[in-house]
DNA sequence: GTCTTTACCTGTATGC
DNA sequence: TGCATACAGGTAAAGA
């Protein structure tokens, strides 16, 4: 489930393969997998002698930037897993849906059996994630921005969490983690929360995404890396997958229920529920 | 404008 | 063993 660690972990592992080499061509390119005005014959066509300069992210959207400044842009959906590397095998495997041929003799591949991914093409100039908040890793996000988003916000903290025009890169995985680290519980309104809540959310956020990228992401059930290695961060996630399980902290039961239509992970004892007064002040 | 629900999609797990 | 069904969720669009 390529959320913004993974998805840094990906960009970091792309770059460092391409940067400076160029596309010799694209033999593959589903045409499925495109969205955007400009289509898929178009797009291989664009892409075929430019040189990479750099991998993009804004939350879980990738940009592989050419030194033209026109640009392929990558979204991972579900199940995407993008590998860069000289590939023994002949044959592609199953879902590979984009196969970009390098002029070094390596392969960059886009496999995603679930089709939730997305791929389009980005002009000079273009801003491609214009309906997306600020990254969550980024300078421009601040406690007090955050805070300034949530203000009057009845919906659950959880779903705001989830929401990428609040802020960019969380995924279902992350926001359980970040909330019980902050221990808040998933089902408090974002406009509720005190200015001390939302500093410790704010906090536990960065804090949990930069240590997942440490350890190259959490592979849950398919993730990898651009070189094909799985993440090492599942054993450190308290909540996420744990239902029953007890919490590491006082030892009480993880619960799991529904909220906004996503399976949510958390303790009861140290996530105290929203209080009647406090959802009436 | 805000919030909730649904569609998209298929591998995996579960139940009969 | 084999088949049917439920479940997982990032995003966008539709509905309330």
């Amino acid at each position: 489930l390529p959320e913004l660690p993974e998805v840094e972990t990906v960009r970091r592992g792309l770059e460092e393969a391409t940067r400076g080499r160029a596309v010799l061509a694209v033999p593959w390119l589903d045409h499925r997998m495109v969205r955007g005005p400009i289509g898929a014959d178009a797009i291989r066509a664009g892409m075929a002698g430019q040189t990479v300069d750099r991998v993009e992210r804004h939350g879980k959207f990738l940009v592989w930037r050419f030194r033209t400044g026109a640009g392929l842009l990558l979204h991972l959906g579900m199940s995407g897993r993008l590998t860069a590397g000289v590939q023994p095998w002949a044959a592609w495997p199953p879902h590979t849906h984009l196969v970009v041929a390098m002029s070094d003799g390596q392969e960059v591949r886009l496999r995603d059996p679930r089709r939730f991914g997305r791929i389009g093409w980005v002009q000079p100039g273009d801003h491609p994630w214009p309906n997306l908040g600020p990254d969550a890793l980024a300078r421009n996000f601040s406690a007090r921005c955050f805070q300034e988003t949530l203000g009057g916000r009845q919906a659950p903290i959880k779903s705001l969490l989830l929401d990428q025009g609040v802020v960019a890169g969380i995924g279902n995985i992350y926001a359980d983690e970040a909330l019980f680290r902050a221990r808040i519980h998933p089902l408090t309104a974002g406009g509720r929360l005190t200015t001390a809540d939302v500093r410790r959310l704010h906090r536990a956020i960065r804090q949990v995404l930069r240590a997942a990228i440490e350890h190259r992401g959490t592979t849950f059930r398919s993730f990898e890396d651009a070189a094909g290695r799985e993440g090492g961060f599942l054993p450190w996630l308290r909540v996420y997958g744990r239902t029953g399980q007890a919490c590491q902290r006082c030892g009480g039961a993880i619960q799991s229920r529904m909220i906004g239509g996503r399976t949510t992970h958390y303790c009861e004892r140290c996530q105290p529920a929203p209080s009647a007064e406090a959802s009436s002040r």
